[in-house]
Order: C-alpha cells, then sequence, then structure tokens
DNA sequence: TATCCACAGGAAATCAGGGTGT
DNA sequence: ACACCCTGATTTCCTGTGGATA
C-alpha cells in the first residue's frame, strides 16, 4: 500500500533489525507445509501397507497393477503416495523405478500431460509447449520410455484424476495412457490415480476403468484425535520447546474436524497461528492465535480465489456486489446480473460484452466456488431463473475489488438498471413469490 | 388445464492466440 | 509462406422446464 502522505514511513531496517532480535517460534516452519513428508505417517498404516504391496514387484521388474486412491481433499493421498514411492527408491534393488507426478489440475489437457511426461525424463531434448500433433508426441514418448528407462517401471501418478476426466478429450488421453503397455517393448508403465471425488468413475470410460482396475484404496477423513496426533508430531518438528499452550493443537484439530478431517487445513491452522503469534511478536502462540487464524485463513482463501479469477469473472461478481450494496432488498436473478454486466463493462475499456450463456456459466462457477449461492427456481409466468445471494462479506468482496486496478472507477457506480421502475416493479412481485 | 415466460444447461462450432515443421 | 496443431474463451443452436396466470 502506498501512503501518500509523508507522516508515517515504514522503515525496513528497524523491522528486520527487530526481527532478527525478537522471540523465535519456528524451527522448522516447512514441516508445517503440505507438500512436507513426514517420517511416518499416523493413522495411515493399511493405506501404506496395500500401496506398498501393489507396487513391490516394481522391484523385481514386473509391472505393478494401475489402481485408483480416493479420499477427501487432506487424507494423506498424495503424502502417502509420495511417501511409499520414497521408500521403494531406497531399497536395494537394481530396479529404481520413476515416478512422475501430474496435478491434472494444473497441467491440465492431453497434450501438455504427454508433453510433461516427456519433458520430465528428457534432460536434453524437450517437448515445446504447443504447436505439435499429439499422436507424434505420443510416438516420442514410447521410445523415450523405451530407451531412457530401459526395462524399469514408471509410475505415472495422475493427481486430481477426476478434472482430467470431466474435460474434452480427458477420457481419450487416459485410455492412451492405461494402453502405454502394449505399445512400449522394454520399459513397464503403471498409472496410479488420485481423486476426492467418488463419482467420478461414472464418467469414466469402461475400457479405462477395467484397466486402472476395480479395486482402489480409500483414505477416510481424518477424526480429531487422528488429526492431533499427526499436529503433535509436525509441531515438534516445526515449532521450538515449549512455544504452543496445550489447548492450541486440540483446537486446530477440532476445527479441521469439523471441516470433513482435513489435515492440510490443520497443518495451516497450526502455522499461521504461529505466524500471528511471531508477527505481534508474542512467546507463546494461544487459542487466540487460532481463532485469529481460523478467521484469516478463510479469507485469505476467497481473496485469493477471486484475484485468480478472469477478469468476466470478476467483473460478474461486481455486479452482484453492486446490486446488493446498492439495493440491499434486491432479490438478484440471472437476468439482472446479466443487464448490470453489461452496463457496467462499458466503463471498462478493453472488456467485452457476454451472453447470458457464457454469464450463466460464471454464475455457476462462483457457486461452487462458494462465493455466492444461486437456487433455480421457477418464477411461474416471470420464468424459469436463479436466486442468487453473496455468501461472503460484501465488505471483503469490496476490499478485493478495489484491488482490481482496471475496476476502480466502478466500485462506486450505481447501475442505471437498478432505477428503472419496470425492475423495481417486477422485484416487488418477486418478494411475494418467494 | 393449457399456456408461456425467462431462463437452465448440453453439444458443437467458432475465434484468436500461441505454436510447429517444411 | 503455408498448412496444420492445441487450447481456452466464447458464441450459436438447441431442447427442457416449474408453476403463476388466463
Amino acid at each position: 500500500m502506498l501512503k501518500n502522505n509523508n507522516s508515517y514511513q515504514f522503515n525496513i531496517d528497524k523491522f528486520y533489525k527487530n526481527y532478527l532480535k525478537g522471540p523465535r517460534i519456528f524451527n522448522n516452519r516447512d514441516a508445517l507445509e503440505s507438500s512436507y513428508i513426514p517420517d511416518d505417517l499416523p493413522h495411515r498404516d493399511s493405506q501404506i501397507k496395500s500401496i506398498a504391496e501393489k507396487t513391490a514387484c516394481a522391484l523385481l521388474g514386473d509391472t505393478p497393477p494401475s489402481f485408483l486412491c480416493y479420499g477427501m481433499t487432506g487424507t494423506g493421498k498424495t503424502a502417502t503416495i509420495r511417501y511409499v514411492s520414497q521408500k521403494l527408491a531406497q531399497q536395494n534393488s537394481e530396479i529404481k523405478p520413476w515416478w512422475i507426478y501430474i496435478n491434472c489440475n494444473i497441467v491440465s489437457t492431453p497434450y501438455r500431460i504427454l508433453a510433461h511426461i516427456y519433458n520430465t525424463i528428457s534432460r536434453k531434448e524437450k517437448i515445446p509447449p504447443t504447436g505439435l500433433p499429439k499422436d507424434i508426441i505420443f510416438k516420442r514418448l514410447l521410445g523415450l520410455l523405451d530407451s531412457k528407462i530401459g526395462n524399469s517401471i514408471c509410475f505415472l501418478v495422475l493427481d486430481e484424476i477426476d478434472i482430467l476426466v470431466g474435460k474434452k478429450g480427458g477420457n481419450e488421453i487416459l485410455y492412451d495412457l492405461t494402453r502405454l503397455n502394449e505399445n512400449l517393448d522394454n520399459c513397464k508403465s503403471s498409472i496410479i490415480g488420485i481423486s476426492n471425488k467418488l463419482k467420478f468413475r461414472e464418467n469414466l470410460d469402461p475400457r479405462i476403468l477395467s484397466s486402472l482396475g476395480e479395486e482402489h484404496i480409500v483414505f477416510p477423513s481424518y477424526d480429531a484425535s487422528e488429526l492431533r496426533d499427526i499436529l503433535i508430531k509436525r509441531a515438534k518438528i516445526a515449532y521450538q520447546e515449549n512455544i504452543l499452550k496445550e489447548e492450541v493443537i486440540p483446537l486446530c484439530a477440532a476445527l479441521a474436524a469439523k471441516n470433513h478431517g482435513d489435515a492440510r487445513k490443520a497443518l495451516q491452522l497450526l502455522r499461521k497461528a504461529g505466524e500471528l503469534a511471531e508477527r505481534g511478536q508474542n512467546i507463546i502462540v494461544t487459542a487466540k492465535h487460532v481463532e485469529k487464524a481460523q478467521e484469516e485463513l478463510e479469507n485469505d482463501h476467497i481473496k485469493e480465489y477471486i484475484k485468480g479469477m478472469p477478469l468476466q469473472a470478476q467483473l460478474i461478481l461486481a455486479s452482484i456486489y453492486l446490486i446488493s450494496r446498492f439495493s440491499p432488498e434486491h432479490i438478484i436473478i440471472s437476468g439482472d446480473i446479466y443487464d448490470v454486466h453489461s452496463e457496467i463493462r462499458g466503463l471498462i475499456p478493453g472488456i467485452r460484452e457476454l451472453t447470458k450463456r457464457r454469464i450463466s456459466d460464471y454464475i455457476n462457477e462462483l457457486s461452487l466456488a462458494g462465493i455466492i449461492s444461486a437456487e433455480v427456481k421457477s418464477m411461474g409466468h416471470y420464468g424459469r431463473t436463479k436466486i442468487i445471494k453473496l455468501d461472503v462479506a460484501m465488505e471483503l468482496i469490496g476490499n478485493v475489488i478495489l484491488e482490481i486496478n482496471k475496476f476502480q472507477g466502478i466500485m462506486n457506480y450505481k447501475p442505471a438498471f437498478l432505477q428503472a421502475d419496470k425492475v423495481k416493479l417486477k422485484n416487488n412481485i418477486f418478494k411475494k413469490l418467494i
């Protein structure tokens, strides 16, 4: 934030000096990152065992079966796979399997998945980010696998595989990957799919399902006491001694347990609480810090999400914001958003008008993200539409929108749409209907 | 009870922008 | 220069529909 007046200036040198002099809270804060793989994973013995059993034959050069892992977010799916792969690599065997991780949420298209696999294996020549036909890459990949990996095994871990299946071309690429072995001479491959949706199998091509194996490993959600065990172990690594008040860990565990036992959430809470204590130059982390952390994490998450949305989606949200701000009583329906959007987008250069169809999709996305709620309702002669409500504090949204440079001008713009008599009249009828 | 509104939401086509190899 | 590739955002075209109203 820039300050126009010079009455206060942040003294960065002094800040660092104080920081280094101040109390030490963390010992190794990386241990609270979700990417951190601890030496042991509490309450995941049976999953570790099944994965180890399935993958062990790779050490002898046999083809391991492909399989799927299910579980809600923060149930340790990815961590467990990484853990087992580490252990497998440490074994005294001639064959060292390759592990290639693909997060289908990030590497999200067939082309990019093939390119990612290729580029991970190949040190020298790389597949360009776009331009080539897929079948050419596929052939090149086959050659590379055989030559570079030789007689070893290549595990392809497809994280968030459900996202891939939901997209066009997703089934095709999966099918190609499951059939890799038929086209390989030396090397063998095996697919490990990770998903947090059980239902995604319904959209899966049956041929893929059969080769991925009907058997799958389920990661149940952690309960509060299990979360506590996890946190205690991590806290020992992450924090200095005697920094956490005794109620801190149970509280983090309890809060995360409410959230379907999300360990990632629990770890985030624990870290954020520490960071808040650190920021406030406190020597001890208390329940207060955890509560504050809970609040901030929620807001941070929403803020990040909104900032990461495409400009048009942000403008849709801004439209909803403006309606609820200037006309709190107004019942917002899809058509209103369309009208307001087309009104305010004219105020911002370089943004074009969208169709109702497109806006409908954006509304769904915002709803899925939990920022708004949208309920399809029939208003009889007034048609079928969606009733939309903001699920997040207006203030928060206002703050985020304010940070979007292009939107500076519209923050206080009262849409003319709201003032039309026709609109007011119709809205009064809607109020009675609901 | 038939009608009809204002959309919902699926499928396919289109467009622009980033590339390739020849 | 040319033909062709992949992707993401969007448009076009479309069929479906709950329930107040005439």
